[in-house]
DNA sequence: TTGAAATGGTTTTTT
DNA sequence: ACCATTTCAA
C-alpha cells in the first residue's frame, strides 16, 4: 500500500511546499495521505507555526481525520493541534465572525451587528419557515411589490435565489450591490450570444434546422405571453435558423425593478436574520468574505503563509475568494479532481478546478483592483498529478472514463475527444485482471437485483481481497448498491427487508409518511379541533370495528382510556413534550420517532408557530414528502444502499449500480423557479403579473425567458461525472441494472445487457395455492348514498380533467388514495373535490391498494399472476374496483384488459357471494372506450404469450 | 426532416 | 404544472 512509501506523484506533492499549486489528485490514489504527509512536511519546517498553515476540507469529518492522520506523521500532538486551522470554510468564517466580526454587518450599511449570541441557523426547514414569515412581513410592508408577489407561485423560492447569489459572491448593501455585484446580476451579452450562435447552427451541413429552432417549437405551448411578445412565427422565422436579432431581443430587457426587488428581499432577510439573531450557511461566508475585503488590518494579520484547500472541485466561487484573501504567500495548493465534481446543486462551481489559473489571475485582479488585497496577482501554477490507482482495477478505471463520456441521451452528441484531453488517466497499481463487468435488466428490477445479490454472493466467480490479500468469495457486506435516487434505494431495502436479505440504508426518509408521524398527526388534530379525522385512525388502531367508529364518531363520545390520554397531552405545555408522550404510550422508540421528535421541537423552538401551525406544517410534511436523515442501523453483514453522492470518497469490493434508467439516471425536467440567475443570462423573471391586460388580473409568462431558457443547452456533464463517481467507487466488480427503459448511459458503455427471465405481465416464480386479496389498511365507512358503478361514471368526468384528457392523473390518483386512507389531505381544485364528493358519497368499505394474487393455469403450470389494486370498494351487495388511468390509445388497452381481469377473477373468488363490476374506460381520440375483462382462458393465453417473447 | 402529439418523469446533500 | 424526449405521420 501506498501508506508507507509515497509514489513519485505523491512524493512530488509532499515536498513541493513553496509555490503555487494544483493538484490533480483522482480517485483513489493516495490524496489524503500526501496531503496530511505535506501538511506535517511543513508545520515541522522550522519557523513555521500550525497557524501559519491553513487547511481547507470539505466536511468535519474529513477535518477530524486530517487532524488524526498528521498527529501521526508530524511532531506535534492531539492538544496542539487542537486549535489549529484544519477546518471547512463555514466553520472558518464563523470564527472569524465571532472573533473579529461583530462590525461586520455595518460594513454593508446594515445597522446591526454579530454577537456572541449569533447562532448559525444549520436546519434547511426551520430556515424555511423562518424565512415564510420574513417573506409575509416584507410583502405586507411593500406594497409596491405587490405585482411581483402575484406573478410568485412560491415566494419561499427567494431563498434559494438568494443563496445562490451568495455563493456567487454577489450581495446587497444599504445603496446598491457590493463591489461588483450588479454586474453579475445583468449577465454576459458576449457569452450568450455565443451560445445562441452556436445553437443556432444548422445541422447536418445545412440541411436540418438548428437546434435552437426546433426547441423553440414549443414556444408558447404552456402558456400566455403578454399581447406585446412575438408570434412563434416571429420567434422561429423562417428557413433553418432563428433571426439572428433575437439573440439581442430576448437578452435585452428591462430589469431595473426586478434587481431592486430582488435586492430589497435579501437586504431586508440579512436584516432579518441578524435581528433574529441568526446566520445561515451562506450568510456566514458572505459576512466573512465582506469583513476580510474591507478590514485591512485585520486581513493582513490573518494572513496565512500556506493555504491547501481539498476537495476542490466542491469549492463555490465566494470560497475560491475567500481561500484567496486568506492567503498572504504566493504558497497557495489546492488538491481536487474535476471528475468528482457532482455537488453543482450545492453551488459547487467545477470551473474553479477546471479553470483554475484564469480564475486564479482573474479573481486576484478584481480583488486587487483598488486596494492590496491578495499576496499575489498571477503567479506560475505547477500541476501535479497524482496518477497511481489504488483501489480498482485496469478494468474498472477504463470503465470510468467510458462513463465520463457517455451520451445522456440517445441523441446527445457528446465531444469525447475534448472531454478525455482534460482526464489524466489513472494506473491501476493492482495486478487483478479479474473484474466482472456485467450489466442485467429486468421488468421487476428490484426482484432481479436482489436474486442476482442471493446469487453473487458466495460466487467463485466473483473472488474479492480478504485482509491478508488473498482471494475469497463475496459476502453480503462486500456488495454496495448505489442509485441515483434516493426513493430507489428506500423501495430496495423494503423489498430486501421482506425477502430476509440483509440490506442497510442510510440517508433520507420521509419522516411525516411514517406511523409515528401519523399518530402524532391525529392525535394533535383531537387536540385542537376534537375532529373525526383525528379519532378515527385512534380508534381503529385501538381495535374498533368501522361501525362502532361510526357511532361514536356520530356521537362525540369516545372510550375513557383515550379522552383521558387526550387530557394529559392538553397538560403538555409544549409540542415536543406532547410528540414524546404520544410516541411513549405507543412504544416508538426508533430512529423515525427521534428524528420527527427532534424536527417538531426544532421547528417549534424556532419559530413563533402555535400548535395549530405545526398541525399545519406536518400536514404539509405528508404532502411534499420533507425527508430527514435517519439513521437505519446496519448487521454485521449486510449489502450497503447509498446514493451515489453519499457514497463519494467510500470504496466497495463490489459496486452494483442499480436504477440505470432513462427517466432516473439522468433525471429529465424538474421544476424552474419564478426568478432565475445563472450565467450568462443573469437575473431574470419568468413570470409577470398584468393587472391591466385583457379585462382581468392575469399572471403571464415572460417570452423573453422562454427565449433564453431555450436556447442554454441542457448540460449532462455532472452526470456524466456522477457516473464516473459510481464506477470508480469499486475495488472487483461492478454489475448494472436497469428496469424496463435502460438509461442511455447504459446504453453507450461496452457492456452486454443481460436480459433476466422476462418477469412479463406481473407472472412471479412464486405459486399461491389460492386467489388473494389482502387489503392491510382499510378505509372508512361514509354516508350512505346510492351504489356507484365505478368511479368512471359521466357526472364525475365532468369535473376531472386534468389538462391532458378527462380522466385522472397521477397527482388525483395519489390524492384519491389518500382521502380514503384519511391521511387529512384537503381537496383543492375541481378534480379533487370532484373525487372527494365521490369517495364520501360511497356506502360499505373502501379498500386501499394492495396486491392482489391470481393463480391461473397456464400452459399446464400454476403460475401466479400479481397486480396492484388502487381503490376497491365493496358493498353487501357488489364490488367495484375503482380505478384511475391517465394513459389513452392503442397500447393501453391490452395493458388494462389485463390488469382488468386479474382484478375481476380474484375478486369472484374473494366475494362468491357479490356482484363484481370491473370495467376500465380510456379515452381514444376523443372516445370512450370501455375496456372489458377476459375470461380465465383468454387471460392464460395471453400470459402464454407473453412469456414467450 | 419537420411538425405535432404522446409519454412519463419530477435528483443529489454539506456546511 | 412543467419539461425533455420519443413516437407517429406526413
Amino acid at each position: 500500500m501506498s501508506e508507507f512509501t509515497p509514489n513519485p506523484g505523491q512524493r512530488e506533492l509532499i515536498d513541493s511546499t513553496e509555490g503555487t499549486y494544483l493538484v490533480d489528485a483522482g480517485a483513489g490514489t493516495g490524496k489524503t495521505f500526501s496531503i496530511t504527509r505535506r501538511y506535517a512536511g511543513i508545520v515541522d519546517t522550522e519557523g513555521v507555526e500550525p497557524d501559519d498553515v491553513l487547511l481547507v476540507t470539505f466536511t468535519n469529518n474529513a477535518a477530524g481525520e486530517m487532524r488524526e492522520r498528521i498527529v501521526d506523521r508530524s511532531g506535534y500532538g492531539t492538544r496542539e493541534l487542537k486549535d489549529a486551522p484544519i477546518q471547512t470554510f463555514h466553520s472558518l468564517c464563523h470564527d472569524l465572525l465571532l472573533e473579529h466580526g461583530h462590525d461586520a454587518p455595518g460594513l454593508l450599511g446594515i445597522d446591526d451587528y454579530i454577537t456572541d449570541s449569533t447562532r448559525l441557523l444549520d436546519d434547511e426547514f426551520v430556515e424555511r419557515s423562518l424565512f415564510g414569515e420574513f417573506i409575509d412581513g416584507f410583502s405586507d410592508d411593500h406594497p409596491e411589490y405587490e405585482d411581483i408577489f402575484a406573478a410568485l407561485s412560491e415566494p419561499t423560492d427567494l431563498l434559494d435565489l438568494l443563496n445562490e447569489l451568495a455563493a456567487k459572491g454577489v450581495f446587497p448593501t444599504a445603496e446598491g450591490w457590493y463591489r461588483d455585484g450588479e454586474r453579475h446580476l445583468d449577465g454576459d451579452f458576449e457569452g450568450f450570444r455565443e451560445i445562441f450562435d452556436e445553437r443556432n447552427e444548422p445541422r447536418n451541413g445545412g440541411n436540418k434546422q438548428s437546434a435552437l429552432r426546433s426547441a423553440l417549437y414549443s414556444y408558447g405551448n404552456s402558456g400566455t405571453y403578454l399581447p406585446d411578445a412575438p408570434s412563434k412565427s416571429e420567434i422561429r422565422g423562417e428557413g433553418k435558423q432563428v433571426p439572428d436579432v433575437l439573440a439581442k431581443h430576448a437578452f435585452h430587457e428591462d430589469r431595473e425593478r426586478l434587481k431592486s426587488f430582488v435586492h430589497d428581499v435579501y437586504l431586508g432577510y440579512l436584516r432579518f436574520s441578524l435581528r433574529r439573531n441568526y446566520l445561515n450557511f451562506g450568510f456566514l461566508q458572505l459576512l466573512a468574505y465582506v469583513l476580510l475585503c474591507e478590514d485591512h488590518a485585520l486581513r493582513e494579520r490573518i494572513a496565512f503563509e500556506y493555504v491547501m484547500v481539498d476537495e476542490f472541485q466542491d469549492t463555490s466561487e465566494i470560497q475560491f475568494k475567500l481561500a484567496l484573501l486568506c492567503a498572504g504567500t504566493e504558497n497557495f495548493c489546492v488538491v481536487g479532481d474535476w471528475k468528482q465534481s457532482i455537488y453543482g446543486f450545492q453551488y459547487a462551481d467545477v470551473e474553479n478546478i477546471v479553470a483554475f489559473e484564469d480564475r486564479l489571475g482573474r479573481f486576484a485582479a478584481e480583488l486587487n483592483r483598488d486596494h492590496d488585497r491578495v499576496g499575489f496577482e498571477q503567479p506560475d501554477v505547477e500541476t501535479i498529478s497524482l496518477v497511481e490507482n489504488y483501489r480498482s482495477t485496469e478494468a474498472i478505471l477504463d470503465l470510468a472514463e467510458d462513463g465520463l463520456v457517455a451520451p445522456a441521451t440517445s441523441k446527445e452528441a457528446v465531444d469525447a475527444e475534448s472531454i478525455l484531453e482534460d482526464v489524466t488517466s489513472l494506473d491501476a497499481v493492482s495486478d487483478y485482471d479479474h473484474s466482472r463487468i456485467e450489466a442485467f435488466q429486468s421488468e421487476d428490477e428490484q426482484e432481479a437485483l436482489l436474486s442476482r445479490i442471493h446469487d453473487i454472493v458466495g460466487d467463485e466467480r466473483f473472488p474479492v481481497e480478504d485482509e491478508g490479500g488473498d482471494l475469497r468469495a463475496p459476502e453480503y457486506g462486500d456488495i454496495a448498491v448505489l442509485t441515483r435516487r434516493r426513493a430507489f434505494g428506500r423501495e430496495l431495502l423494503a423489498a430486501a427487508t421482506e425477502n430476509g436479505l440483509p440490506m442497510a440504508y442510510e440517508g433520507g426518509v420521509e419522516i411525516y409518511r411514517t406511523d409515528p408521524a401519523k399518530l402524532l398527526l391525529a392525535w394533535l388534530r383531537v387536540l385542537e379541533y376534537d375532529a373525526d379525522r383525528g379519532w378515527a385512525p385512534l380508534l381503529e388502531r385501538v381495535g374498533y370495528s368501522l361501525p362502532e367508529i361510526d357511532a361514536m364518531l356520530s356521537s362525540g363520545t369516545y372510550p375513557q382510556n383515550l379522552v383521558g390520554f387526550a387530557d394529559e397531552l392538553r397538560d403538555r405545555e409544549t409540542v415536543g413534550a406532547i410528540a414524546r408522550h404520544v410516541f411513549e404510550r405507543y412504544g416508538y422508540d426508533g430512529p423515525v420517532a427521534d428524528a420527527i421528535l427532534h424536527a417538531v421541537q426544532s421547528v417549534h423552538d424556532a419559530t413563533t408557530m402555535s400548535r395549530g401551525d405545526l398541525l399545519r406544517y406536518i400536514e404539509r410534511g405528508i404532502e411534499t414528502g420533507t425527508t430527514r436523515e435517519v439513521h437505519v442501523g446496519a448487521g454485521t453483514d449486510a449489502v450497503t444502499v447509498q446514493t451515489i453522492h453519499a457514497t463519494k470518497g467510500l470504496e466497495h469490493p463490489i459496486v452494483i449500480l442499480a436504477d440505470m434508467n432513462q427517466h432516473s439516471f439522468p433525471p429529465s425536467g424538474g421544476g424552474t423557479s419564478d426568478i432565475t440567475f445563472g450565467d450568462p443570462v443573469g437575473l431574470r423573471q419568468r413570470t409577470v403579473f398584468d393587472a391591466e391586460a385583457y379585462d382581468r388580473p392575469h399572471v403571464f409568462r415572460n417570452w423573453r425567458s422562454d427565449v433564453l431558457k431555450r436556447t442554454l443547452p441542457r448540460n449532462y456533464d455532472e452526470e456524466r461525472r456522477l457516473l464516473y463517481v459510481a464506477i470508480t467507487r469499486a475495488e472487483h466488480h461492478v454489475l448494472f441494472s436497469a428496469g424496463e427503459t435502460p438509461s442511455a448511459f447504459l446504453e453507450s458503455l461496452p457492456v452486454a445487457v443481460e436480459q433476466i427471465d422476462p418477469d412479463v405481465a406481473g407472472v412471479s416464480a412464486s405459486t399461491e395455492a389460492k386467489p388473494t386479496f389482502t387489503p392491510d389498511v382499510q378505509g372508512r365507512d361514509g354516508p350512505a348514498a346510492e351504489t356507484p358503478h365505478t368511479i368512471m361514471r359521466d357526472d364525475v368526468f365532468e369535473g376531472v380533467d386534468d389538462g391532458r384528457g378527462v380522466e385522472f392523473g397521477s397527482r388525483v390518483h395519489e390524492f384519491a388514495e389518500a382521502y380514503a386512507l384519511g391521511e387529512g389531505v384537503t381537496p383543492e381544485g375541481s378534480d379533487e373535490r370532484a373525487v372527494a364528493a365521490f369517495l364520501d358519497g360511497l356506502d360499505g368499505e373502501l379498500l386501499v391498494e394492495e396486491d392482489i394474487h391470481l393463480p391461473l393455469d397456464v400452459d399446464g403450470e400454476t403460475v401466479t399472476i400479481t397486480g396492484v389494486v388502487d381503490l376497491v370498494h365493496v358493498t353487501d351487495e357488489r364490488v367495484d374496483v375503482i380505478d384511475y388511468k391517465t394513459d389513452r390509445g392503442r397500447h393501453a388497452e391490452d395493458e388494462y384488459r389485463k390488469q382488468l381481469s386479474v382484478y375481476h377473477h380474484v375478486l369472484e373468488a374473494v366475494y362468491p357471494d357479490r356482484e363484481v363490476t370491473t370495467s376500465i374506460f380510456y379515452t381514444d381520440g376523443g372516445e370512450r372506450v370501455r375496456v372489458e375483462p377476459l375470461s380465465e382462458t383468454e387471460l392464460s393465453n395471453v400470459v402464454s404469450a407473453a412469456r414467450e417473447r
